[in-house]
DNA sequence: CTTTTTAGTATCGACTCGATACTTGTTGAG
DNA sequence: CTCAACAAGTATCGAGTCGATACTAAAAAG
């Protein structure tokens, strides 16, 4: 006799298995496309393997891996970082770029626009909560957006940058739209 | 610049990893428990690997893989269905049911419990509308509850069976909660 | 009674994924 | 300054997913 939120519970997992099968597309595993997405999306702190294998929760070594066969197939590149000799800075090369246009998510992305405004909005808001609690509960980082950090100082003069008082650098517009490792909620 | 619903897909992608990282457990992977939770739910039109191809939205040829790994694991066993002798009938062995009581998704459940009720219900009534729209596009089955189906007929007596209308077979009180290969929302 | 459809299996190749062991560069304590 | 502890990433292994393709056998449809 299940109850309500044993049928969330199966919601949940069977919306992630609906993502899944829908993420094999254009040569790419689900995986990959989470990748690329990431690449496209973190701020200029978090282009590490380390941060990426911080975000997804899997292990450096199959990170790793599957970094090689994105490499193989030309859509991201490594470079050396020269503040840290054993960190890569990782970035998406112009192919693949060119091929997040294609992402299969933004199907996903299509069937929100077309729901409800309200509704979207309680979709939104009730899984931030469930999924923030979740990753602090796993002591695990938010990755949440830039602007929303508590180390996030604004700058409201036209032109001036905004600053990370974590880090001590200057964050231009689009840094604080990013998703950063280091994010922590304010 | 992302708009709100980028994130809120990229709410749903990452809640999907969390839940597939966490299903690494007992020694099984994500999918098998996947398939583990189906025969535990399904009704008994409903355990075939057909339907549960369907359910997961994967070619028979992986779900038939994934299904030999179990039996080999003696979670699952196979049987021939005498009514169509080209159809297995699967079910859950006692190990099955045993292991099923380890299922990773219960740390899902807790947290959705953890959660304040309004909130519970915006996620869960806001996630169906989304999973059930996108199912249908895609021409899919909804699986929902036998219980919530058109074709369910309800008897109010004490110890009278429900009713299949489509199936034209009685249903315990236990079949009308199940889940079901035929279900169509009313 | 023969074609077509449906249920499931078998096999292949690419790849994920965790586990373990490793290399190299950074940091920090004495 | 040195050396131990630590961190970033790689290499390799084995199990298993996953789609694709080709197959068998039973049921349905004509």
């Amino acid at each position: 006799m299940p109850d309500k939120r044993d049928y969330t519970a199966a919601l949940l997992e069977r919306t992630g298995r609906l993502l899944t099968t829908e993420a094999h597309a254009e040569g790419l595993l689900p995986v990959q496309w989470e990748v690329l997405r990431y690449l496209d999306r973190a701020n200029r702190f978090s282009l590490s393997a380390a941060a990426l294998t911080a975000y997804l929760g899997l292990t450096k070594g199959t990170v790793s891996q599957t970094l090689n066969t994105l490499e193989t197939k030309g859509l991201i590149r490594k470079r050396v970082d020269n503040h840290d000799r054993r960190s890569k800075r990782l970035s998406l090369t112009a192919r693949g770029r060119r091929l997040i246009q294609k992402d299969p998510l933004n199907a996903t992305r299509d069937a929100l626009a077309r729901m409800a405004s309200q509704t979207r909005d309680e979709l939104n808001d009730s899984l931030e909560e469930f999924l923030t609690a979740r990753l602090i509960l796993q002591g695990r980082k938010a990755f949440g957006q830039c602007r929303d950090c508590r180390y996030f100082a604004p700058q409201h003069e036209q032109g001036t940058p905004h600053f990370c008082r974590l880090l001590d650098e200057p964050l231009t517009a689009n840094d604080s739209e990013a998703i950063c490792f280091e994010q922590e909620p304010a």
